[in-house]
DNA sequence: AAGCTGTGTGTCATAAACACACTTTCAAAT
DNA sequence: ATTTGAAAGTGTGTTTATGACACACAGCTT
């Protein structure tokens, strides 16, 4: 029992551990980073996983949390944030979850109650194929995602209706977006997240109206067909309207 | 380490538990049931917490959390929702809170992850005196609370967040009502839970739009004013509600 | 009969939501 | 050089929801 011995810093608690959906975006549609374990004895297809791992009993949550998203794609100071406890005694009941489980656990028997986080990255900041360490992991589209090991879609899909709550009363989708964005884009991952068409005049006008956006002095270049301006998030006027009690994006 | 024995059914998870916050209402403020666990010897004040225990290695979070909440007040089929995980390393790490570990726990060293719950019941369906069982448990107005054990009142203010969140899009608000009451009564609940004022006409006009209040061939009686217009809440008008789409209260 | 307490009601001004179509700009193809 | 395709960008009228606001009445108590 890892609660009984001396030295907690180092160990891995056999009974918690913390998986977190990696959220991406292209501009055109909403990813999320998968782990490939190799092909299953039992199904004989790939088994899918959202990273995670068992939490070391001398950090917080949180703290796991952001170890694993480090260790898997390098990138540091990411939005966070828990989507929540899974703990069904057979949430590990796959057969061919059982297989990895002997290969890669301890304690491969130890019930685990799982944590979830989301968290939102600029894809350009994780490139799969350029990590020697993470080889095996990748951006998968969200809506071709249809099994995943464990109760990970499960988990995905809670992930989602809170990304879509969450979207509405905080302009967290910025965290999807290089730094320099057009509106187009912008419009699209509202749309993707939000899973619906939102119309566009009425869109621009108000995520304009909100005046978090900064418009540049720059354009796109080389698109084939009329360049559009580009904006970045500001900051410092969206801290000014959350502290003056704004609290809805309303779409 | 539990997981490493044979008889899972009957075992107790030494590293996760559930803590319950349970919301009571009266017609005028939202209370908490809380225990008091007597005295402590390092603070000198009484010990209070929020009911809680470890999981048995058998059940899933959700039974957990009602198996708990069925000990203490002997109440079934309560509206349960999960608010998260808390596992900060030092969230047990009042002397005080050691001092109680070590009277009644069997690893009072370990390191618990605690899964949090809200429950809403109608606070006539638990009176604390009448319970032999839990003669130390009692109803607290939710605004009086100032110190609780671990990290039980930073769970506390969660879940006043998430109820607040939650019901502007549900109405479970009528879980803490009886059957039958007022509008008045129901336009106090949400100030209650809002924490701010709401206007009289606009409140009525808006619940009423809703369609989910039948009102009833009755009025108050014995109160020393013109007495009031009965309403029940209307389960299957909502359930027609929401699912074609319905999704926000608006308040 | 006077006083108290909480009930119950309507309007208007403003803001937000919604539906809807055409012109502009650029690159690529011919 | 001209045409073509593709997405950018822009305004208005209608409908619906929201928020602010005040007073008369019913029933009980004394």
């Amino acid at each position: 029992m890892s609660s009984n011995k001396k030295n907690k810093a180092l160990e891995l608690n056999p009974n918690v551990s913390i998986d977190n959906i990696i959220f991406g975006f292209d501009f055109d549609q909403l990813y999320c980073l998968l782990i490939d374990s190799g092909i299953s004895k039992t199904t004989g297809r790939p088994r899918l996983a959202v990273p995670g791992d068992l939490i070391y009993d001398n950090e917080t949550l949180d703290e796991a949390a952001k170890r694993i998203l480090k260790e898997l794609t390098g990138i540091d100071n990411i939005y966070l944030e828990q989507i929540g406890a899974f703990g069904d005694p057979n949430r590990m009941g796959k057969e061919s979850d059982k297989e990895w489980l002997k290969s890669m656990r301890a304690e491969p028997d130890a019930r685990v109650i799982t944590v979830a986080y989301f968290s939102l990255v600029k894809m350009d900041d994780f490139n799969p194929k350029a990590s020697s360490f993470a080889e095996s992991a990748g951006w998968a589209p969200i809506n071709e995602i249809h099994e995943l090991a464990f109760d990970h879609y499960e988990i995905l899909q809670s992930a989602r209706e809170q990304l879509k709550r969450k979207i509405k009363i905080q302009p967290i989708g910025f965290n999807l977006l290089p730094e320099k964005f057009t509106l187009s884009q912008l419009h699209k991952l509202y749309e993707s997240i939000l899973n619906k068409p939102l119309d566009k005049r009425n869109f621009r006008r108000k995520i304009l109206n909100l005046q978090i956006l900064t418009p540049l002095n720059e354009k796109q270049v080389g698109v084939p067909h009329k360049p559009s301006q580009l904006f970045e998030f500001n900051e410092e006027k969206y801290q000014k309207l959350s502290s003056e009690g704004f609290d809805n994006f309303g779409f």
